[in-house]
DNA sequence: ACAAATAGAAACAAATCTGTTTCCTTATTT
DNA sequence: AAATAAGGAAACAGATTTGTTTCTATTTGT
């Protein structure tokens, strides 16, 4: 029966619940409820709680990533119209109704210990785009690609976090305006 | 006996913990046993734990903000300086061996509800961070100095997620560079 | 020094948490 | 159709959660 697979909708709704309410306040039983599949089905899928977690993690890095640069690829023609499409993306993710913040920043705050792999896998989530970011700032000529990246990485975690705190997606608006003079700053001379 | 009087030393011994650990997975008993309180005397000053996390994010706003101003104010004279300055004692802060990220958007990340007091509060903060950024650019001479604020305070909010991510106090420095540029377009003209 | 408030230690209650196990039903496969 | 595997429901265990209460010691004010 279990075409999506009772692992994955496991997953699936382990991002949700985790996205929304945080990773220590999501209690097992409430996401077995949400999910619909019982405690035992679950154990025999992850070992534990912690688990669950790494494995909604790392699907997420997944996902997230793929859709988000299928996105900018799709709205821009040229690398810079790319890297600034960036932002574009960003505030259309910002005014889901789902938006609750970024869940690796998320997950790092509830996380402190450094050799959590709820950290390591977060920290790989963000080594990934930026890499995506500096291959797009590469591919634009820039000759600094990698301060380039640095810089609107930046500008993109601050937009998530403005756009999370007052809840208002306008915030990539903002981040954007300054990308765009830090590209043509870059590209330009 | 009481002259830094157990209700302050229960709010700065929890503003010390819900930073490391956050706020769900901080436990009234540990917070307890370290800063030696009983758990009566906790009760009798906070109706619950709650509580307790609403005292501890106002008793952080008012510190955070006061040292924060005032590290600021003593490291640059005019306000251009202070706007640049900012980021300045932002590097400082993301040095300390107790730093955690914010405590507000951490927070901010466990309490998606728009309606918890702990999302107002944290909120204000910003607000209030926002209203003095905001005066120094006025002062500064910026013509849109509400823009300007908006866009300090992303690079701000940017720096610290990203210092606190690949815990390198230096994204203080790529925030500074950009601010920079953005102070001097904004105060030239 | 004596009365009154204060606080600690610890037992206790009730709920909730993670994780295990048992029993029974439902699919799937042959 | 019979055998086998899979999953749900729910009881259960043990730890931990927030919050209350009791009892005792200590400090405080008069």
């Amino acid at each position: 029966m279990p075409r999506p697979s009772r692992r994955d909708h496991l997953i699936e709704t382990a991002i949700t619940l985790f996205c929304e309410h945080g990773y220590h306040a999501t209690g097992i039983d409430r996401l077995l409820e949400t999910a619909g599949v019982s405690k035992k089905t679950m154990y025999q899928h992850f070992r534990s709680k912690e688990e669950l977690i790494y494995a909604a993690l790392r699907q997420h890095d997944g996902v997230f990533r793929n859709n988000f640069m299928k996105a900018v690829e799709d709205s821009g023609e040229t690398p810079q119209e790319k890297l600034i499409a960036i932002f574009d993306v960003a505030e259309l993710w910002f005014g889901d109704n789902n938006f609750f913040g970024c869940m690796f920043i998320n997950a790092i705050g509830e996380y402190s210990d450094k050799e959590s792999p709820v950290r390591e896998i977060s920290k790989q989530f963000k080594q990934l785009m930026w890499n995506y970011v500096s291959s797009l700032a590469k591919e634009a000529g820039t000759q600094n690609y990698e301060e380039l990246a640095d810089e609107l990485c930046l500008l993109l975690e601050g937009a998530i976090v403005t756009a999370q705190v007052w809840d208002n997606p306008q915030a990539a608006k903002t981040a954007k305006k300054i990308a765009q003079s830090l590209i043509e700053k870059s590209t330009v001379s």
